[in-house]
DNA sequence: AACAAACCGGACCGGTCGGTCAGGTTCAAC
DNA sequence: GTTGAACCTGACCGACCGGTCCGGTTTGTT
């Protein structure tokens, strides 16, 4: 969906990586300017967080702050771009680990990855960790997290590694957990939150265990 | 510390709580006032996080901004000093669980505490989960929750009811992963954290499991 | 009652933010 | 080469922030 290389023929007010205007070829000079911001988009949103100003990622870009605005109307549409691509690599790796030989260990695999992507980005796990972003393009990408999520789980779940009453859902939100868990230590101790990862699996491990008492939720967001 | 009834004699320009001069008497108004500026800040800031305005929380309170900045040089001492209290009442509730017949359960009611305190108060929780705010009385707070953490951690850990790898920073941080863990859904479910906490003390009590590969944090801020 | 010190409050300051727009520039079609 | 639409830029706008300041008010004392 966000895939700067996706169908130019998708609807180009709901799909800002594509070609902005359906009738003529866009110019160069606007197709060179975007990739420099969304380059520097990235690296400022990975770095200063979304809190970051349209005019620091425009300098970075070596652009103007008026180009900014030109391709994308807001700077929440800017983050939900930079957000949806990283969104869209995390369920690539997802997907790339459903045929894995073993199930448990894909499921671990694929929470590093998510667990790793946080710290790397800033933007990502504010974005992720908190109800703020209503954008749809980041919603449907949660969705699909979800999604391949979930299909890990059943597998390691029919596998009985894994505790029955656990979902697609819940690892989701525990990778997001796993990371804000670890960081308030992080300055010391930049893979502590590789212990808690080890924890909480632990704890979703835990086959013998009761079940957990409260129900699993069954959307993340809205009210 | 921060106890509003505390020792007057402590020095006051590092104890806002106590009275402001040394000399006289505090005034009658001057009193009254600090009372509603501390009682509309503990509200403001529950409700809307560190980010509320300074003027927002002076109009709550009925009084003017520089009344504010009277009493507290910084938005950030009077930040201090809100969450100064919540930190020494979860500190005494640690406390009063010290003694408590059953260690485990014990250190289940201290986190669940905890977590109750970050849901109920979103500057705590924002305080607390950043490496943000340095503040030596919060920092001094935060260490006597380490503190108490451990005490209640160490009679469990003797009892055999928890892992031998687990220490008292290691719950201060869990108890704030567990809030972060449910807050992007506790729209949909206020109570949703109560499933991630059952989750990680199931991982706490997995007694029988490999020690965690990751040592243990020695200090929670600061490089 | 009279006084001075302490206190109050809101206009004000410098700074930052997201977003706009007029005017100059560049590209591509012909 | 000419032309005009698309594009670029940075000065500018209004809103908001934390923090300051001083004229006017309140308070406790004598």
């Amino acid at each position: 969906m966000t895939n700067p290389t996706a169908n130019p023929t998708a609807n180009p007010t709901t799909n800002p990586m594509t070609a902005p205007r359906t009738s003529r070829q866009a110019r160069a000079d606007a197709l060179r300017n975007r990739r420099l911001l969304l380059g520097a988009a990235a690296d400022v949103f990975a770095e200063y967080g979304t809190e970051a100003s349209v005019t620091q990622i425009a300098q970075r870009a070596g652009i103007g702050k008026g180009t900014v605005f030109r391709h994308f109307p807001t700077k929440e549409d800017l983050l939900a771009a930079i957000v949806g691509e990283l969104l869209d690599a995390l369920v690539d790796t997802g997907v790339a680990l459903s045929d894995a030989d073993d199930p448990e260990a894909a499921l671990l695999a694929f929470m590093t990855a998510g667990v790793e992507l946080q710290v790397k980005d800033r933007a990502f796990c504010e974005v992720v960790g908190r109800p703020s972003l209503r954008h749809p393009d980041v919603q449907a990408g949660i969705e699909r997290l979800c999604e391949v999520a979930e299909t890990l789980t059943d597998r390691a779940r029919r596998q009985g590694t894994v505790r029955q009453d656990i979902t697609g859902r819940d690892i989701v939100l525990l990778v997001g957990g796993v990371h804000q868990t670890a960081a308030p230590a992080m300055d010391a101790d930049p893979e502590l939150w590789r212990r808690y990862l080890g924890l909480v699996f632990d704890g979703i491990r835990a086959v013998t265990a009761a079940p957990l008492a409260h129900p699993a939720p069954d959307h993340m967001r809205l009210g």
